[in-house]
DNA sequence: AATTATTTTATGGTATATCATGGTTTATTA
DNA sequence: TAATAAACCATGATATACCATAAAATAATT
């Protein structure tokens, strides 16, 4: 499985069908689940997206751990009950419950942002926002900040 | 077999036969029992739900454990013991035991709630109280709350 | 490098199938 | 035979499969 890279600013239709960025869809290719599982994020006003092979990676995770460690069976709990499986479309489209999209505050545009082994789905002005904002936190926290290089 | 994701909720009818999501049928497809097993939670006034492939896998585990673990043969033989294997009609329906409902408090809508390799069933208003309370302790003990990033 | 051709991608609209739900009839069994 | 449960049939709402076009990106050609 391929990362989740860059971001794409794509329209959302009458329907609420959008295009899920090529190069996002390629990073699924191969599995047999041909769509991405999304949910409200807990932190942020977004929504959160991963790949079906990931979510499933979880669920025996906290198999494994529920017995012990009841934070993580809450954690697991609200992100099973929330996750929606959305299957791409002949084009590649998906469309978004109603609840996320007002969750993140999406109306008729939104931002897919690559995160590595996830990205996620942006109102875009919310995302330019929180962007300057981590931006600024950053600067302010690490005034000579380096990235690593490593091979 | 694919998870139990997401949460749908739907009615009851006059001789209680409810509708068992199409999602969740379909996590089911393949197994030769057509159909789900419910019981009663131990640690929720809600129904725990199961493939019957899983209630093997649960049976097979507690055989290798159970002789020396007294405490999870008790556990285990309850589960057995109360457990109600139902299959689906041709609609996919089931009807759901009286004392189950009773359990779970629910009269003429349901909630089936995914859980990963489980889901459960919950009176509507009931899930929504839990699932306050359950955010509430998340936030409460990681204000810095990130999902679990990894392989 | 500029232009054209070809493929991929995004978007819009319509038709079809699926799903949840209700009702009716036939089998079971107490 | 009355009561109960299982199989059968019907339907409105909704989602998804299908078809068509526009825009963009890539490749090919001059």
């Amino acid at each position: 499985m391929s990362l989740f890279l860059s971001s794409y600013e794509n329209r959302l239709d009458t329907k609420g069908r959008i295009s899920v960025p090529a190069s996002f869809r390629s990073s699924v290719m191969g599995e047999n689940f041909q769509g991405v599982v999304l949910y409200r994020s807990f932190t942020n006003d977004c929504i959160e997206g991963l790949s079906m092979s990931r979510m499933e990676k979880l669920a025996s995770a906290s198999d494994q751990m529920g017995v012990f460690d009841t934070e993580l069976d809450d954690l697991s709990a609200m992100l099973f009950a929330d996750a929606r499986p959305l299957q791409f479309d002949v084009t590649g489209r998906i469309v978004i419950p109603e609840d996320l999209l007002k969750h993140a505050g999406i109306k008729d545009t939104a931002v897919f942002v690559g995160r590595g082994n996830s990205f996620q789905i942006w109102n875009p002005s919310a995302f330019k926002e929180a962007q300057n904002k981590s931006m600024g936190n950053l600067r302010k926290l690490r005034p000579n900040l380096k990235i690593v290089s490593g091979n």
